[in-house]
DNA sequence: GCCCAGGTATAAA
DNA sequence: TTTATACATGGG
């Protein structure tokens, strides 16, 4: 990868797999607006970024420049090697070949885990832009301004409302989960500073003492905001998607889940993205 | 009106 | 252990 710095912006070239809109599109993050075609604005640990890729390059404009190595490489993942591990993922998995032709590009995010952890109880049995607007309903009402918009809330800022303020930004029956994940982080219970160095299994039965966190969502904090990418995807979505590809109708959930196990073991974190998309394209998982 | 959404807690079989 | 249902809200 070759970086250049202007003044007000950083340019970068030479890369493979980094798509902005496979990437942000995808269902691993919300907080983010479209502006032209592969041209976004993106708001992530209380900062914006313009992006925009043209040819093959990648143009970034933060707020100041520094926070593009401080922050946004890291953000991005940029510094992993994806043309590697896509390769080792296509290996006689013809699923898994289709999917990375449709949707290569994508980058596993590395995200705030608190926005992320709030982000996806807000996900539960939602639609997509339905969740942007409850978290942008929450930023706004809670968070700091920063040049633009509004920073996602901090733990501190969602401790100080109430459950009536959280369901005013229409989480529904999400408020009571939400009080609940702010008061065991607060109380550190679910702590936070561990995320780095503990073992994913403690790290995701941790996730699940909060009221409101299972499996699926667990899954995507681990996935989205911890580099944890060996989760195993237990999500519907995967197991509706084995189950029209591979067995009968009648197959259970059980049968599905070891099938896909057997399939992808330790790479099932970025299988279950790229089945996303596989799904979504060829309409699969109804 | 009716159905359902990138799920989960709960009760009941 | 597995299966059915309610849940807030809004869009199709």
């Amino acid at each position: 990868m070759k970086t250049e710095i202007f003044a007000d912006k950083v340019i970068i070239s030479e890369y493979d797999s980094f798509d902005i809109e496979e990437t942000l599109e995808c269902g691993q993050c919300f907080r983010f607006f479209k502006i032209a075609e592969k041209h976004y604005k993106i708001i992530a640990h209380a900062k914006e970024l313009y992006i925009y890729q043209h040819e093959g390059v990648t143009e970034f404009y933060p707020t100041t420049i520094e926070e593009f190595k401080d922050l946004w490489v890291h953000y991005f993942d940029l510094e992993r090697d994806y043309t590697q591990i896509k390769q080792s993922l296509a290996q006689n998995d013809p699923v898994l070949c289709k999917a990375i032709e449709f949707a290569g590009g994508i980058r596993i995010l590395n995200q705030d885990p608190f926005e992320t952890i709030i982000s996806f109880i807000v996900s539960q049995n939602n639609r997509i832009p339905m969740i942007k607007k409850v978290i942008d309903n929450m930023s706004r009402q809670f968070g700091d301004k920063l040049t633009e918009d509004y920073a996602f809330p901090t733990l501190q800022q969602f401790a100080e409302r109430s459950l009536e303020e959280i369901c005013e930004c229409k989480t529904g029956f999400r408020g009571k989960y939400i009080m609940d994940a702010v008061s065991k982080i607060s109380g550190g219970l679910v702590d936070l500073q561990g995320f780095k160095v503990k073992q994913t299994t403690d790290l995701k039965k941790e996730l699940m003492s909060i009221y409101g966190i299972g499996s699926k969502v667990a899954d995507c904090i681990l996935l989205f905001s911890c580099s944890r990418h060996e989760v195993f995807p237990t999500d519907v979505w995967v197991k509706r998607i084995m189950s029209e590809l591979y067995l009968s109708e009648s197959a259970t959930l059980n049968d599905i889940a070891k099938a896909a196990a057997e399939m992808f073991g330790d790479k099932a974190g970025f299988a279950q993205q790229y089945l996303f998309h596989y799904a979504r394209v060829h309409n699969i998982g109804k």
